[in-house]
DNA sequence: CGCTGTTTGTACCGATCGGTACAAACTTGG
DNA sequence: CCAAGTTTGTACCGATCGGTACAAACAGCG
């Protein structure tokens, strides 16, 4: 099942073929079609939820429910830098936001998207940020991450995505009342 | 021509089929394979070296000649704001930067960005930042404009992306000196 | 008009696409 | 150990993939 994340990641929706993901998981066809029944577009849609899931449980919640904010924040770029492998993994939601199957995944992919947001917010409001500053810094941060993504893939240097995550931690930091 | 790149941009280099290009284009196979004997990758390659001039052209030389840098980067926000329709649309290099046919254009995708980054950092430095802080931003700006485009995609709201840049211009602005 | 060379549409190629059918190989309860 | 149910490999389906062949349609020039 990882196996299939990254067959998605590395390739794209359209890009991942069946034969690809045969040979990246080790099951036939007639394993694949019996645990997805929906063909690729469950599958797509299964690996999508299990991201969404562990997101949810590593950063969003941490992120809303953290006695301390600071932590919690400092904990998410630690998790996003592990995560992304400090840039040299690609962040499926965006490659779906981008390409592909655009509007098969839009819901599932804004929803990743409006929760992050949403929960680094909360997190930036708790630390002394008034309601206008956090919310745009938030939206920052989670687009910045994005980009970095983007950036450290196509200059093939990781740092810049370290880097990048760094930069961000300590403007809010610095930003913080 | 343009009604290439925006199917290559809507559907990225593997989901931009043949019969896709054909119908966009309006020309026949004959046609298509007549002006580019290289099939699709010499299409993909020739729409990429077009978007690299017109960057070139309109954003990299500006900022690296400009005799008012300040106005140049401005000039670069707003031609970025055009040329994205404030987010609507997809900076196919970072698209392929992510997935599709990223070997086969990791040298173009990576010129496109090394140039961006150091037209802006000159730009910067001559605006009075020292050289690691222009550097460093510089980075942080072409990140955060793709990122931007990504968030805004995947929200479907495109005054994410407007907003990012009018943040990033501030930022500069303040940061200046 | 006829001739020459380029631009185009169309039929076709093998390979591969996502998906289905189904019978062997398994596990499992008795 | 056998019957019932589940998991798997394999052969196959029509559609479509990127790409080629080639003959009609076309242009410019005499």
């Amino acid at each position: 099942m990882p196996a299939l994340a990254e067959v998605f990641r590395e390739h794209g929706y359209e890009g991942a073929s069946l034969a690809l993901i045969s040979r990246a998981t080790g099951l036939g066809k007639g394993s694949l079609y019996h645990l997805f029944p929906g063909g690729k577009a469950e599958m797509a849609a299964c690996v999508l939820a299990e991201i969404d899931a562990w997101f949810e449980a590593n950063l969003y919640r941490p992120l809303r429910a953290a006695e301390r904010p600071e932590t919690a924040i400092s904990d998410m770029f630690e998790a996003v830098q592990t995560y992304f492998r400090s840039g040299r993994r690609v962040c499926l939601v965006g490659v779906l936001a981008l390409g592909g199957g655009r509007d098969l995944f839009a819901e599932a992919v804004r929803g990743y998207f409006v929760r992050w947001v949403a929960a680094l917010d909360d997190a930036l409001r708790r630390t002394g940020h008034d309601a206008a500053a956090s919310a745009a810094l938030a939206e920052e941060v989670v687009a910045q991450i994005q980009g970095a993504i983007v950036l450290a893939r196509a200059l093939d240097e990781p740092a810049v995505f370290t880097r990048a995550l760094a930069a961000l931690q300590s403007r809010i930091a610095t930003a913080a009342g």
